[in-house]
DNA sequence: CTGAAAGCGCTTACAG
DNA sequence: CTGAAAGCGCTTACAG
C-alpha cells in the first residue's frame, strides 16, 4: 500500500466479489427465480432437466442459499439460545455440548450467551436473543426474578422459585441423601457440608437435602458443621472452610461438598494440614471433579451427567416446538442420581 | 384436550399474538414506517414530540427490532463462528469464552460449532456459517486441507501448515524449551515424552520441540523416550505410555506431557505403580490441568491462557472487519508463554 | 411444469 | 422534519 497524494482520492474499493443471489442462478439458467428456489428444494414438480440446469448453474457460481433470507421469508429462525453463566466452567460447556448435539441434528443452531451470573447480563442476553427471534431458550438462570418470557424456555439447572415453567435439574435432595448414606455406612456421625450460597436451585436444595439426611440419620447437627463456600463456589472458599472445620474442638470426621471445586478446594485444604485422605478426614462430592477418577485419591460423587442434562433440555423444547405439537402443561423432569464410589469417602 | 369427533374439524389454532412490527408501531404514532424507524435510532432530524410518540408506541407495544430482517437490509450480520473440536474440553470452552467476551463487547453473537474432530462435520459446520453469513470465523482446524475460505478465518491452536493465512496459537516449540530447560535444571538426563500425535500443530510443534531441546541439552535420545498417545489426547492413553516407560529396563527420571490430561493419566499410572512424584519421576506439562494447583502433587506447566488466545483471536479478525481497514497480509500470532513453577518437577 | 407478483420486516436515498 | 418508494434475498400461493 503506497500513500497516494492527497487529491488524488483514488480509493480503490476492495473488490469483494458479491455472493450470488438465487437471481444470478436463475438468470444462468434461463429460468424465473421462483423456478430456481424450486429446482433447489428438489421441489417434484420440476422437469428433470430444468433441475439439472439449475444445479449446475448453482454449482458454477457457488452459490450458498442466504438463510437470513429465508428466515425473514419463513418467519422462522433456525436459531436457539442457550444462556449459562459460565461458559468456561465444564459443568456448562458440557450442558451446551450435549444440548447443541441434539439441537443440530434437527437442523438448529445455537446461540450461547454468558452472564457471568449477574441479572442485568442476563436480561440483556434473553432480549438480545428475543431480537434475533430465537425459537426457544435454554437458560441456567441467574436472576432472582422470573423473566418476562415471550419465547419458550426450558430452564435447566437453576431454576425459578415461582415455579410453572419447564425445566431440568438433577435430583439435589436425592443426591445429598445419596452421599450422606454413604458416608453414614462407613460409620461417620460427625459429617460437615461445604456449599455454594443457598442463592439457586442448587445452592438450595443440596444444603436441605443435606440436612434432611442430617436429621434422617441422626448425625451429629451442629451449626458450625455447615460452612458456605463463596458465590462463584470458589475452591479457595471451600479450602478457608474446610480450615474452620479442621480448627474446630471437634471437628467433623467426613465432608460432604456440594460442588467439584469446592471439593477440590475442601482436599487440598486437608492436604495442607497434614491430614490423610480419607483416614483422617472421608469426603464425597455432588459434582464429580472433572478428573475425579485421576486425583488422589479419587473421588466419591454423582456421576457426571451435564450432557445428558443438555440432551434433555434440548429434547424438551423440541417436542414443544414441533408442529402440530398438542400445548402441554410445562414439565418439571429431574435427572436421577447415581453414586460413583472411588476412594475418598473410605473406600477400598 | 379432547379429540373432536371426525368431520367437526374445528382446529383452533394456538393464538399466538404476533409480534409487533416496525409497521404496527408507526401506525399507532400516526407516523409512517420510516419516520419511526428514524425515531427509534435517535437520528437527530425528527422532532422531539415525533420521536417521543414513537417510543411511547413501541413501548406500548413491546416492540423488538427484528434483527433478521435488519441484518438482511443491511447486507451484514452480527454473526461470527467459533469452530472448536468439543466445546465441553476447557481448552476451547475457555477459548470460546475470551472471545465471545471481546465480540459481544463489539456487538457481535457468537455461533458456535462442534466438529469432533471430524474434517467432514468441519467443512459442514464451515458451510453452514457461511449460508448465515457470518461476518468471520475463528477455526481450530480438524482438517488435514485448508478449507475454501471465502470468509474471513483466523485459525487457531492447529494451523493450517500451508500457511498463508492469519493464526494465533501458542509458542509450542519454545514452551517445550522451557519445560524440558527446567527438568534439566533439576539435574535429569533421561527425560522422556508423552505427546499427542504429531497430525496438527500442537502436535507436532511440541514434540519437534522436544526433540530440539534434548539435542541442544545432549540428553538421552533414545526412541523409546518417546511416547505418542492417542489421537483424543485421552487420559487412559497417557497411563498406557507411562507404564511401558516405567517398564524400560532403564526408564526415565523424568517425563514432560503436552497437554494436561496426558499429565493427569501418567500420574496416576505413576501412583499406581507405587511411585512418589516428584522422587520417583518428575514430571511437567505443556498445558496446566484445570485444576493443576491443587492436585497432588501440583503440576509444573505453562500458564494458562486460552481466554487471552480468545480474545486475541477476536482482536485479529475485528480489526480485518474494521471499516476503512486497510487490507492487510495475514498476520501470524505466536503467544509467548510462561512457566508456572509447581512441585511436580521436584522444586519445594 | 413454469412464471409473475407479493411480501417477510426492516432502512435509506430521494423528494418535499 | 416527514413520507412514499424501492429493495435486501428469498418463497409460495396464484395463474396459466
Amino acid at each position: 500500500m503506497t500513500a497516494l497524494p492527497p487529491g488524488d482520492a483514488e480509493v480503490v474499493p476492495p473488490v469483494l466479489p458479491r455472493r450470488p443471489t438465487l437471481v444470478d442462478v436463475a438468470r444462468l439458467a434461463r429460468v424465473a427465480p421462483s423456478t430456481a428456489s424450486r429446482a433447489l428444494k428438489e421441489s417434484p414438480r420440476i422437469s428433470a432437466t430444468t433441475r439439472d440446469r439449475v444445479l449446475a448453474a448453482a454449482r458454477g457460481l457457488g452459490y450458498q442459499p442466504n438463510r437470513i433470507a429465508q428466515s425473514l421469508k419463513a418467519q422462522i429462525t433456525p436459531f436457539v439460545g442457550i444462556v449459562v453463566p459460565d461458559i468456561g466452567i465444564s459443568f456448562y460447556s458440557r450442558f451446551v455440548k450435549g444440548a447443541q448435539d441434539t439441537l443440530e441434528r434437527s437442523g438448529h443452531q445455537v446461540l450461547v450467551m454468558n452472564t457471568e451470573r449477574e441479572a442485568a447480563r442476563e436480561s440483556a442476553a434473553l432480549r438480545t436473543l428475543e431480537e434475533h427471534r430465537v425459537r426457544g431458550i435454554l437458560l441456567a438462570t441467574s436472576s432472582p426474578v422470573l423473566p418476562d418470557l415471550r419465547i419458550l424456555t426450558v430452564f435447566f439447572d437453576s431454576i425459578p422459585a415461582q415455579g410453572g415453567v419447564s425445566s431440568v435439574a438433577r435430583a439435589n435432595g436425592a443426591g445429598m441423601a445419596l452421599l450422606v448414606e454413604h458416608l453414614v455406612s462407613h460409620g461417620h456421625r460427625r459429617v460437615a457440608y461445604i456449599g455454594g450460597p443457598p442463592t439457586f436451585t442448587s445452592g438450595v436444595e443440596r444444603l436441605s437435602g443435606f440436612r434432611d439426611a442430617v436429621t434422617r440419620f441422626e448425625l451429629d447437627a451442629r451449626h458450625a458443621y455447615v460452612e458456605i463456600a463463596d458465590s462463584s463456589w470458589s475452591a479457595a472458599s471451600a479450602a478457608a472452610a474446610m480450615e474452620r472445620l479442621l480448627a474446630l474442638a471437634e471437628p467433623p470426621t467426613a465432608v460432604v461438598t456440594s460442588g467439584d471445586t469446592l471439593a477440590l478446594g475442601a482436599m487440598s485444604a486437608c492436604r495442607a494440614a497434614g491430614l490423610k485422605l480419607p483416614d483422617d478426614m472421608a469426603l464425597v462430592s455432588f459434582d464429580d471433579p472433572v478428573f475425579g477418577d485421576l486425583v488422589e485419591p479419587p473421588v466419591t460423587a454423582l456421576v457426571r451427567d451435564e450432557a445428558e442434562l443438555g440432551r434433555i433440555a434440548a429434547t424438551m423444547l423440541l417436542d414443544a416446538l414441533a408442529p402440530g405439537a398438542p400445548p402441554r402443561e410445562p414439565a418439571q423432569v429431574r435427572l436421577p442420581v447415581e453414586l460413583v464410589v472411588r476412594r475418598s469417602c473410605g473406600c477400598a
